[in-house]
RNA sequence: UCCUCAGUAGCUCAGUUGGUCAGAGCACCUGACUGUUAAUCAGGGGGUCCUAGGUUCAAGUCCUAGCUGGGGAGCCA
């Protein structure tokens, strides 16, 4: 019988009734069971969840090549497709040959057909892609990534590429990561005795980029709307389930969006990832509520069906104060508010997505749009069930010298902002953005509870392995 | 960074008051079984009890410090 030289992904043919025909599929063994007379493989090459079940006739195979197919091995497989006697699958191919890429020796290979503890996996996590459990949240990651360009890209954003390296200590959103080529062993001093960075690669302190957003807004003044999709880095020492020293964000920026405008887009974008995710990743999802969460499409679909709550920071607190419920922190306003009482606006009081607004001036980022009242500005914070902040963003102040007051008031080097300040200076307008954790995002949507499970390989204090 | 819990076989864990305490299940190996579904059944091999000190006649067990991991908090997305 003539052997097939294409490669069939095993995502077309579980679901395939192309009955009686011969295929090739390559892919990574996940166990093998049966006899001395029948084995059956079960093998995944990454397109889909599911395994694609092999019936090799042991009798018809050398019996050192089989033995050499076991848990982690790879294979390429060709055969017939059949419908399935057994119950676990609808169809299975037929062995007719086996050819093995390369062997795992099962004493070493750290991966069992049993299930392993999550913390362990990360602990391989060179590997654990090649689990049921990283293989869907990886392909669920991927597809959000998509449908984050095609919102943005049908709905007339534009993809901008803001620097990752950045020379401005301006961002204001916690510590930096330095990048130099010095010798940090033996610096060049000035002679003062100070580290001369005037010798340094780009003649100046630089540091890895913790947001897009003030380039952003400069894309925003001139392309009108644009979004931001890149590696963000954070050198605070978060040791928590939902801090990563380097995470993906999105930040869109648009010009003659006001604070509303920005909570309809927000809204709006966040339900179509989730009813994308819904639509196009069915059986992951399946997967991962059937293993680790009972609630997840659940959850999923009630974001998707009701309209966030809108409330202002004000009316948050008086809700809070006014629920009776007691909290390690009490709450006033002027506060930020701690983890306790966001959970218990979004989980107790409203049971639905929340969007804050107007917050205290104090508690925000310079940048932010002030309110007539004097005290507040237009920030918007997206709470989400169980992961809290998912966004966070603001109308912009564009009035300049409301800015370069508020730039004066908390003393930041206004030497270092003269191209942002130039957008107040030259045909400013309202605009807004927001900042999307891509890895919070993911939490919410694969029903992960640690952040390092949802991105290939985690980056956290003391830990940049692989 | 703070609080808290944990670290014993490849994995998940048990180990009582400090005294036969080196244990189980799974994985792996060998054998059995003509269609399995985390296959099943029988047998076997497998240990720096996280590290370094200390207390004690005696430490997996108690004390101190450190390392690593989990959970909570802060910072935030």
């Amino acid at each position: 019988m003539e052997q097939p030289q294409i490669r069939t992904k095993i995502s077309e043919l579980v679901y395939s009734d192309a009955f009686g025909q011969n295929f090739l599929v390559k892919g990574w063994v996940r166990t093998k069971r049966g006899n001395k007379h029948v084995a059956f493989i079960a093998l995944n090459d990454g397109s889909c969840i599911h395994n694609l079940q092999v019936v090799a006739d042991v009798a018809a195979f050398d019996e050192e090549l089989l033995r050499n197919v076991t848990t982690g091995a790879c294979v390429a497989v060709c055969g017939k497709l059949v419908p399935s006697q057994g119950q676990g699958q609808s169809v299975e191919l037929q062995a007719t040959s086996i050819y093995l890429y390369g062997k795992a020796d099962p004493d070493v290979y750290p991966l069992q057909k049993k299930g392993h503890s999550l913390e362990f996996l990360r602990e391989i996590a060179h590997l654990r892609p090649r689990t049921q459990t990283f293989g869907a949240i990886l392909r669920i990651r991927h597809a959000m990534a998509f449908a984050i360009h095609k919102y943005f890209n049908d709905h007339g954003f534009f993809y901008l590429h803001t620097p990752i390296i950045t020379a401005s200590d301006c961002e204001g959103a916690g510590a930096m990561f330095q990048v130099t080529t010095l010798n940090l062993s033996e610096p060049p001093r000035t002679e003062s005795g100070e580290v001369d960075y005037a010798q340094d690669f780009f003649g100046k302190p630089a540091n890895l980029t913790v947001s897009g957003q003030l380039e952003g807004e400069l894309g925003a003044m001139a392309l009108g709307a644009i979004y931001t999709f890149g590696p963000t880095f954070r050198a605070e020492n978060s040791n928590t389930p939902r801090h990563l020293s380097e995470f993906w964000m999105i930040e869109p920026e648009m010009a003659f969006y006001e604070i509303q405008d920005n909570m309809d887009l927000a809204e709006d974008f966040l339900k179509f990832l989730i009813a994308y995710a819904l639509e196009h990743c069915a059986d992951d999802l399946a997967f991962l509520e059937k293993m680790y969460d009972a609630e997840l499409t659940d959850r999923l679909r009630f974001v998707l069906d009701n309209r966030f709550v809108r409330l202002s920071y004000t009316e948050g607190v008086e809700i809070l104060l006014r629920s009776g419920a007691k909290f390690e922190f009490p709450v006033s306003w002027g506060m930020d508010l701690q983890s306790e009482h966001e959970r218990y606006l979004v989980e107790q009081h409203f049971r639905c997505p929340v969007i804050l607004t107007d917050y205290p001036k104090e508690i925000k980022a310079f940048y932010m749009k002030q309110n007539t009242d004097g005290k507040t500005v237009r920030a918007m914070d997206v709470l989400f069930p169980k992961i809290g902040e998912i966004i966070g963003g603001s109308q912009r102040e564009e009035d300049l010298e409301v800015l370069q007051r508020r730039v004066e008031e908390l003393d930041l080097p206004q030497k270092d902002l003269w191209w942002y300040l130039d957008t107040r200076r030259f045909g400013s307008a309202p605009h807004s953005g927001f900042g999307l954790g891509f890895e919070r995002l993911l939490l919410f949507v694969t029903g992960m509870v640690n952040i390092r499970d949802v991105i290939p390989f985690p980056r956290t204090p003391k830990n940049a392995d692989f």
